[in-house]
DNA sequence: TGTACATCAGTGAACGCGCGTTCACTGATGTAC
DNA sequence: TGTACATCAGTGAACGCGCGTTCACTGATGTAC
């Protein structure tokens, strides 16, 4: 590969890099093609040169990020006893650390209302991504195998709705309060699926 | 009250009604002061009139229409048993219905996103009111009344999310999942929780 | 190996559009005598 | 009761700003002979 290949390459990562930093903490209409740009070092008019618009990039974002999200969540859960993951799932992403740095978390509290009430666009990648951490939680599910998929549907909009709130309320003592209750209640619903096994 | 007045509190009633049902439907950048006005059949320069800011106008429509969620969902409750309650409005929040007319329905899907990521001055009404959510479901909520907030922040985080998912997925069968899915978990939870007694 | 030309990633100013807010103005209602 | 003036809800154009996208240009890299 030339340099300049190579070069165009290392600038498409960075202009990826600093889009999924960006859209996680501001959102789709707060994350600027001008300050992505900056982002990565570059200036606006390259933008074109990589992206055919900012909704093709934000759709690649999304699925670039929702996957990172999969890879921390489920990482080293083999160390763990089978009946436990689950659990450690449901904490992880219920956790403080997590509401406090969108950045490096699920971009899905950041956009889906955009998409709800602009952007339908990303309906659609939002759709797949949202079920592939679903499909991803199915075999952490205790009880009957008939019934994981409704627990991991489940399970996945109780933790995207808590943390999604509770980054919405702040650092606020009702934030705080809200992740724990979801943690709570998830694992109330997990251990009554186990115990009608 | 003179007749100048009354106009105005007329007008008044209208922007907001207007508003309501535009925030609802396109979010807080979506609700345009042009559009709110025109939908009142007003013009815009007479906006400012009426509130301080489009700021303001969205602290109130967020409390007027977090208040009309709160009296349909728990509208009608004494008809049905003590203990099928809870899962009564677990039902209306979650229906097909409920996603496919934003319009009338529950404000947080539509806003939350960009309270979270922009408008953080928001975010302090969305605490009073989503608080005031949750202790109206407390009564509701099954087992020890000890744990009864617990239950009543993670049922409606529950709910929340499953809808906001919902409503950003789309009329899809995904989307119609997620609905059933949350349902079912909320059941299972509430009924682990009664069973604990 | 060196020279002339071609390519193309990236620059930065400009374009077009939309939005919140301001402001001079209008005309109907209200008030004072 | 009538007349002159004051008030003020609402109008609509203009202002200022920001953003996505376009485009002529630059300069380093690559290619052909």
């Amino acid at each position: 590969m030339s340099q300049k290949t190579e070069q165009k390459e290392r600038s498409h990562q960075d202009i990826l890099a600093s889009a999924a930093r960006l859209l996680r903490n501001k959102g789709v209409a707060g994350a600027r093609v001008a300050d992505v740009m900056a982002g990565a070092g570059l200036t606006v008019g390259g933008f074109y040169a990589h992206f055919a618009s900012k909704e093709a990039l934000v759709d690649e974002v999304l699925r670039r990020t929702a996957r990172e999200l999969r890879v921390g969540l489920f990482a080293r859960l083999e160390d763990k006893p089978a009946a436990a993951r689950a659990e450690v799932v449901l904490k992880r992403y219920l956790s403080v650390r997590h509401r406090d740095d969108p950045e490096t978390g699920c971009p899905f509290p950041s956009i889906t209302s955009e998409i709800a009430t602009q952007q339908e666009a990303h309906s659609v990648v939002l759709g797949e991504q949202f079920g592939l951490l679903a499909r991803e939680l199915e075999p952490l599910m205790p009880g009957r195998a008939s019934g994981a998929r409704t627990l991991a549907l489940g399970m996945a909009a109780l933790m995207y709705g808590g943390l999604s709130m509770a980054r919405a309320l702040g650092k606020t003592e009702l934030s705080d309060e809200v992740l724990r209750a979801c943690r709570a209640f998830g694992r109330l619903a997990l251990n009554a699926a186990a115990d009608s096994r």
